[in-house]
Order: structure tokens, then C-alpha cells, then sequence
RNA sequence: GCUCGUGUGGCGGAAUCGGCAGACGCAGCGGACUUAAAAUCCGCGGGAUCACCAUCCUUGCCGGUUCGAGUCCGGCCACGAGCACCA
């Protein structure tokens, strides 16, 4: 017998399966629909960057091809795509320090990429490869724009956004991580820009009622209702002396009563309408303190600890509507003007923020709700506390109180029930060359215009200097001959758009694209769409929970409001995969010098090793470091599987020494497969093994059920073997393995006999034996017996098949 | 600070419903084979006391519920992730 060479195994197979298509999935087509039932499974495809795939990339596809590989022999019509979310700042920064074109980059890196997915035997459709930087792509990303657009969901707007002065672009919330740039980790700065923007905020309440209804891990969940961050409240009008109301937003209009002070934002428009009419006695103060604001970077706004700042604005005054307290405004930036009203009222009784800012300036503080002490801290328990001071709220509770407080608000029209959302309107726009061109053009006259739909794409022209600039212009705007168009309403001179869009939007709908990639007249048939809809299981990482994953649910959810998608919500189920570590348990990076090439694992052990590796590394949510040593361990098992064949005897049913082992493999793989639990699935098939080789050999029937249960981790090897002892057919061919239940149970069993919870003695039972006949054996066990001897028995417990356990008194 | 998650041998981890803790693998030790080494095969393998039999201890810590707790409840501690002046 041959010895397991898998370079020429693995390179034979790939070849097939290319060659015959085999991981095709069938299309619907003119109505006429696939016979079998569909299943689609994703991995987030990934940006094509230069350094190539690392050895956490294949964890998450391989989890899925596993799923794939396994609905298919169960007689799924099954769609597992890849494809390349390619535009994209690294990419660009290459090309500028090397000086080729991005699009020559992407194309290297991609082929670098496919080179080393194949490598690796997915059961990828190539046939449906996407590529978010193709026109034929990115023409539908700008037609979703447009529909956008065209919905009032997207708006240009001046304001004031993230900045990172290394990249030179303009960051989303979501891309600013602790006040720096989640790419670069430079500190971000704040730039008054006008942007594009997207207004998810219209869908918060969409996205997450949404999460109701999907199977999501529960992390994941709560990630996003997090990062939706929905609170209910009232928003209260206060009067002022200057005669303009100022309303302010509260979660908690029961303690009213206790506003001492308001405080608006140093941006607040009322601040700048009184200091233009001269209304403010110390203008000069209220300036410094805004210009203060602004210099200041996001971080260094909102970073926690800081003592609270401010400036009263001298010559207006708040009037508080439950009691008409004339009460101080105060601006102070650790009030928000992009949340709530960007105003406040203040209550330090029952506030730690407000408890702090009355302290530093030395502003009186009622208790108006009982149940702490106002003069250590502020006190905001709204389970135990019962108001007091307040007027017609007095012995209530905290949670009848905001309830009642509401409803007087609004008999008596001085405020109203309000919901708020911390999720924020996308910023949309980014001045960079290597991004899908903004189909818009600005005419004098008309103001903004969209591109009509018949003259998409508008391509990304030739350009010859990619840098950024420091002025925050897109290199595209230097292109006067592509900038200079016609308005598209009055066709008088206009001028085109020339930021880009962000790297999220391409994958916002690439697993629309999926269903239907060579679709030229819509995303995708609304055949295929409704086929294919939704995706039943999406793998990706925790990174991409409130970027991606919410954004593409938006895109999803406004495409199905507009008619276009026919379903609510994307995907069905979603899962995460942890991190594969570096040796030393550290992030792998190449600044760190840890990082495992999978070309060379592959090189030295084979594709099907390392596929089994990344599955049996742990616990497939969890981080898990690389160990190079273990490796051998699947090695060693793969070998030991190809050696078998010398083991080979005649037998077409399982042997009965065998039998319920085999049958409760079969159940635990399945089991364990669509559970994401691969590791304890090798661990079930390297016991069977270990069966085998103790016995001295394997019965034909007891290898083929191996090797399907197998086939999903090592696909080359299985098929080798299968082609080799001519099973018949090819592996993709046949079916998965079934068990029967009643044969995964033993008949005989050995049970522990416990007395008081101390285990005395195993036994042999046969499984169904009566239970008095067991505790009659328990209690004349010769270990157990003398035990017994002169004590009171009070109790006896038996599990069937598992233990018995007898409670004496001395 | 808030939200979520995780703590089990030298290491990765298993225990799916409250019922034998440590499956499977790595590393290690002993043996076989070999001139030798590698590879392979067989055996051992949480800790303490112990010649052996055996007994006791053990799932981050403290307590509780239970005949029985890694698993459930309460309180701590540590680590990780996310959010972070969101009123």
C-alpha cells in the first residue's frame, strides 16, 4: 500500500471538482424551480489585501463548507459563494507608494487569494464570484444609492464629522474606535464637512424589532440593541426669559421637581441666536468656551473622569414648568448636540453627571426622590426610590411617577412622550479615489441631481495621482473634464460629485448579489432572489456586528420596503467564530512576528490536516492559539485513516461489537456539525478509529460510514480512499450516513453505586433492567453491603442507565 | 461605570437535561522495534497520603438549594469583548 501523499491527493481532486462543477448550485430558471430544497450558507468574503490569507481566514469557511458539504449529501441544493469586497483604503495606499493602479493591485491580490482558496478544497460556486469593484457590480451599488436617494434616505449635509488625519478621510461612528481610527488607530479630529449621508436612524425601530424574529447568537443581539441604544422618555418645554421655549429630552420627567440648572450644547442654535442679539451679558466667556469645544478632538469630548467645564450664559434664564423656578442655563460640552434635543435639563440629586457639574460649580441640589443620600452622591436607583418635594407626585413610586409626570406633561401641553435612539445617520462619503463614484451631480440651478438610472455605471476614471489631500478634497475633484458634466434636469453646466462611497456600502448586498451574479438589469431576478432568500446561515466575525452586519440588515430592510427584496430580514441565522491566535497567545500580526502562513501548513501537512486542524483547535466561538505541535495530532489521525485500507475486510453490514458506536457517531457528527462543535465531531471519529485499530480491522460497510462522516472536514483523502477501494461512485454522490436511535444505545451499561453520594462500586446492568432488580443488586454489591450494615436506609435514587445512589442514616 | 461573556490537569479542550469530572488531542514518562535516531506501535498519565489495598482532596473564591452541583441560586475575585458624559 501506497503511503498518504496528499499534495498529489489534494491537487488531483481539485482539479475534479473544478472540471465537473460538482459544487455547482442549481438555478432556478423560467419558472421552473429546483426539486430540491435550497440552503444557502455564507462567510463574510474577504478584502483581498496584500499580505494574503492567514490561517484565521479558513476557520470560518471551513465551519460552513463542513455545513455545505454535509446539506448537500442530505439532498440540499446548496449555494456556498465567495466573491471580494475589494475597494478599499489599503489597497489604494499600495498603489500610491508603488505607483500602479489599484485596479492592478486588486487584481493581483485577488488571484493571490483565489489561488490559496482553492488550495484549500472549498466547496465554493465559482461560477458566482463577486467582485464589489467590477462596474457591473458597482453600477447596482450606485443604483441602491439612488433609490436611496430618491426615498429621502439620503441627504447631503454640513456638519461636523470624524477625521482621521493619517488616512485623510472621513470616518464613520462605527469606524472610530476609543477616539481613534479603527484602521490606522491615529487620533481622529472633528472637520465641518458637508457629507452624504444615509438615515439609518429612520430604520432603528426596523432593526430592532428585526432581531426578534431572527436566530442570532445572543451576543450578537445584544451588541446591536446596544449600539441602536433605544431609550423612552418625554421631552419636556421649558420657557426662558428670553421668551424662546428650549426644550430638553429626559428619561426621567419624575424628577422634574429637582431640576436646579439647564444645560444646552456650546453648538445649541439658541446660544448663537441670543449672542447675536446681544441677550448674553458675558458673550466674550460663552466664545472662548465654544471655540474651546471645537479645537477639542472627539476623544478628548467625550473621554470619561474629566471634570465637568462650562460657562453660564449670563442674561437668559430657564423657567421650569412643573413650579416656574427661574433656574440658570448653562452651555457645557458634556452636553451632546447630536443626541436628544442638545439641551438638558439638570437634576443633581439624581444624576451623577449633573451631581458632578453642581459640585464644581456650586449649585444647589434637591433630593426629590428618597431612598439615598444627596449629600455623598447622587441617587439613582429607580427600583426602591419614592418621591418626595415633588408636588402631586409625592409617595409615589419612581416608576408610576415618570408615568404620571408624563401624562400631566401632556394634558397640560407642555411636553410629550418621546423614544430615542444613540444610533446615529450614517456618514456616507469618503475622499478617497479607490471607491464607488457618488452618482450626483450639483447644477446651479437645480441643486443636487441624480444620475439617471440609464447611465449607470458611472465609472471611476483614469486618474494620475491617487494622494489624498490635506484640504479633505477627494483626488477626483482635480479631474475637471470628468468633474464638468450638464445637469441631467436643465442640462445647463453642473458638476459631478467626487467623493466616493464608504468600503461598507459594496457589501452591504453582495449576498443579494450571490443569488444571481450575472444578473444585467436588476441586482439580482426577483426569481432567484425569492429562490435563494434569505441566507438560512451566516458566519462572520464580532468585529463586523454594529458595521456590517448592521448595515446590510438596513440595506436589506429599505430594498424590501421599496419592493425589490422579498424578504424582511437577510439572514436567517447568524453565527461568530473567535480568533485564531498567534503561538504566544497574542493577536496575529506581522509586527508581532506571529503569523502561520496557511501555505506553508499546507506544504508541509496538506489542506485536509490543516481543515481539521482549524476544527478540532477548540471551541469555535472562543479565541484559540495556534499550536504548531498539535497539527501532527490530525496529521497523524489522516494517516492512520488512509492506513486503514490495509485493514480492509468484506462486510456489508456493521459489525455488531461495532454496531452501536457506529451508530452513535453518525448521530454526534450530524449533531455536531450543525452545531458548530467540529472539535468534539474528531474527537467522536478518532475514538471510532482508535475502535478500529483495537479490533485489527474494518468491515467495508464501517469504512464507507467513516469516510462520509469525514468527507465534510477531509474531502481529498475521503474521496481518495472511496476512488481506491472502488466504493462506487464518488463520495458527492452519495447520501449522509443515518442512525437509528434505538442502536446508539448500549444494552448493557455500567452503572456507579453511590451510597450517600460516594461512588462504592461499577456494575454491569442490562439497560432496561427493572429498577428494584438494580437496587437489589446495589445493595448486596460486596462493596457497597457492608456500607449498609446497621444503618437506617432512608432513600433510594436510581437513574436509569446511569448511577444509583443509597442514603443511609448512621 | 454599564452590557455581555469566560474561569476545568503542564497545554488546547470535553462533559448537549442536575447524575461516573478530565472524552479526544498535544506535550511528558516507561517499554517494544532499531547499530542508533526519526517514524511507528504498546502502556502510564489531576493532586495528596501510601510498599500495596485503599482513603481523602479537586472544575477561580465564599456561601446556599439538592440524595447528588463544573452545571442551578446569592455574594465576591480575575480575565476578555463591546459601549462609554446618549440625559
Amino acid at each position: 500500500m501506497d503511503q498518504y501523499r496528499f499534495s498529489e491527493i489534494e491537487k488531483k481532486w481539485q482539479e475534479r471538482w473544478e472540471a465537473s462543477g460538482v459544487f455547482h448550485a442549481e438555478q432556478p430558471c423560467d419558472g421552473k424551480v429546483p426539486e430540491k430544497p435550497k440552503f444557502y450558507c455564507l462567510i463574510e468574503f474577504p478584502y483581498p489585501s496584500g499580505q494574503g490569507l492567514h490561517v484565521g481566514h479558513p476557520r470560518s469557511y471551513t465551519a460552513l463548507d463542513l455545513v455545505a458539504r454535509k446539506k448537500r449529501l442530505e439532498g440540499y441544493n446548496v449555494l456556498y459563494p465567495m466573491g471580494w469586497d475589494a475597494f478599499g483604503l489599503p489597497t489604494e495606499n499600495y498603489a500610491i507608494q508603488h505607483r500602479i493602479h489599484p485596479a492592478t493591485v486588486t487584481r493581483e491580490n485577488i488571484s493571490h487569494f483565489r489561488r490559496q482558496l482553492k488550495s484549500l478544497g472549498f466547496s465554493f460556486d465559482w461560477s458566482r464570484e463577486v467582485n464589489t469593484t467590477d462596474p457591473n457590480y458597482y453600477r447596482f451599488t450606485q443604483w441602491i444609492f439612488l433609490q436611496f436617494y430618491k426615498a429621502g434616505l439620503a441627504y447631503k449635509k454640513e456638519m461636523s464629522v470624524n477625521w482621521c488625519p493619517s488616512c485623510k478621510v472621513v470616518l464613520a461612528n462605527e469606524e472610530v474606535v476609543e477616539g481613534c481610527c479603527e484602521r490606522c488607530g491615529t487620533e481622529t479630529t472633528q472637520r465641518v464637512k458637508s457629507q452624504w449621508m444615509l438615515r439609518i436612524t429612520d430604520y432603528a425601530q426596523k432593526l430592532l424589532d428585526g432581531l426578534d424574529d431572527v436566530d442570532f447568537i445572543s451576543r450578537v443581539k445584544t451588541q446591536q440593541r446596544n449600539w441602536i441604544g433605544r431609550s423612552t422618555g418625554a421631552e419636556v418645554y421649558f420657557a426662558t426669559t428670553a421668551g424662546d421655549a428650549l426644550n430638553v429630552y429626559t428619561t426621567r420627567p419624575d424628577t422634574l421637581f429637582g431640576a436646579m440648572y439647564m444645560v444646552v450644547s456650546p453648538e445649541h442654535e439658541l446660544v448663537e441666536k441670543w449672542l447675536d442679539e446681544g441677550i448674553i451679558q458675558n458673550a466674550a466667556d460663552v466664545r472662548a468656551y465654544q471655540d474651546e469645544a471645537k479645537r477639542k478632538s472627539d476623544f478628548e469630548r467625550t473621554e470619561i473622569n474629566k471634570d465637568k467645564t462650562g460657562v453660564r450664559l449670563e442674561g437668559v434664564d430657564g423657567i421650569n414648568p412643573v413650579n416656574d423656578e427661574v433656574i440658570p442655563i448653562f452651555i457645557s460640552d458634556y452636553v451632546l448636540t447630536s443626541y436628544g434635543t442638545g439641551a438638558i435639563m439638570a437634576v443633581p440629586g439624581h444624576d451623577d453627571r449633573d451631581y458632578e457639574f453642581a459640585k464644581v460649580f456650586d449649585l444647589p441640589i434637591r433630593c426629590v426622590v428618597e431612598g439615598g443620600d444627596i449629600t455623598e452622591f447622587a441617587f439613582i436607583d429607580i427600583d426602591t426610590g419614592i418621591m418626595m418635594n415633588s408636588g402631586f407626585l409625592n409617595g409615589l413610586h419612581v416608576k408610576d411617577a415618570i408615568v404620571k409626570m408624563t401624562d400631566w406633561l401632556e394634558e397640560n401641553n407642555l411636553g410629550h412622550r418621546r423614544v430615542n435612539y444613540r444610533l446615529r445617520d450614517w456618514v456616507f462619503s469618503r475622499q478617497r479615489y479607490w471607491g464607488e463614484p457618488i452618482p450626483m451631480v450639483y447644477c446651479e440651478t437645480c441643486g443636487w441631481q441624480p444620475l439617471p438610472e440609464d447611465q449607470l455605471p458611472l465609472l471611476l476614471p483614469e486618474v494620475k495621482s491617487y494622494e489624498p489631500t490635506d484640504t479633505g478634497e477627494s483626488p477626483l475633484a482635480s479631474l475637471t473634464e470628468w468633474v464638468n458634466t450638464t445637469c441631467p434636469r436643465c442640462g445647463g453646466p453642473a458638476k459631478r460629485e467626487t467623493d466616493t462611497m464608504p468600503q461598507w456600502a459594496g457589501s452591504s448586498w453582495y449576498f443579494i448579489r450571490y443569488t444571481d451574479p450575472q444578473c444585467e438589469t436588476a441586482i439580482a431576478s426577483r426569481e432567484a432572489m425569492e429562490y435563494w432568500l434569505p441566507v438560512d446561515w451566516y458566519n462572520g466575525g464580532m468585529e463586523h456586528t454594529t458595521l456590517h452586519l448592521l448595515y446590510s440588515r438596513f440595506w436589506n430592510q429599505f430594498l424590501y420596503d421599496q419592493g425589490i427584496v422579498p424578504v424582511k430580514e437577510p439572514y436567517k441565522r447568524r453565527t461568530s467564530h473567535g480568533m485564531i491566535l498567534g503561538e504566544n497567545g497574542e493577536k496575529m500580526s506581522k509586527s508581532r512576528g506571529n503569523v502561520v502562513n496557511p501555505d506553508d501548513v499546507i506544504h508541509e501537512y496538506g489542506a485536509d490536516t490543516l481543515r481539521l486542524y482549524e476544527m478540532f483547535i477548540g471551541d469555535f466561538e472562543k479565541p484559540a492559539p495556534w499550536n504548531t505541535s498539535s497539527i501532527r495530532g490530525c496529521s497523524r489521525f489522516l494517516e492512520r485513516v488512509f492506513d486503514l485500507q490495509n485493514k480492509l475486510i468484506d462486510g456489508d453490514s456493521y459489525r455488531s461489537d461495532l454496531e452501536t458506536l457506529m451508530h452513535q457517531t453518525i448521530k454526534k457528527v450530524s449533531y455536531d456539525i450543525d452545531h458548530l462543535k467540529g472539535n468534539t465531531a474528531i474527537a467522536q471519529l478518532m475514538t471510532l478509529i482508535n475502535r478500529f485499530y483495537d479490533a485489527g480491522s474494518v468491515n467495508q460497510a464501517e469504512y464507507k460510514t467513516f469516510l462520509l462522516l469525514l468527507n465534510p472536514f477531509a474531502p481529498h483523502i475521503t474521496e481518495e480512499i472511496w476512488e481506491r477501494q472502488a466504493f462506487g461512485g464518488r463520495v458527492t454522490d452519495q447520501s449522509w450516513p443515518v442512525y437509528d436511535e434505538e442502536k446508539t444505545k448500549e444494552d448493557e451499561v455500567e452503572i456507579v453505586i453511590q451510597v450517600n453520594g460516594r461512588i462504592r462500586a461499577r456494575v454491569m446492568i442490562l439497560r432496561d433492567m427493572p429498577e428494584e432488580d438494580v437496587l437489589k443488586i446495589a445493595r448486596e454489591n460486596e462493596n457497597v453491603a457492608p456500607q449498609l450494615a446497621g444503618k437506617q436506609e432512608l432513600k433510594a435514587i436510581y437513574v436509569p442507565g446511569r448511577l444509583v445512589n443509597i442514603v443511609v442514616k448512621a
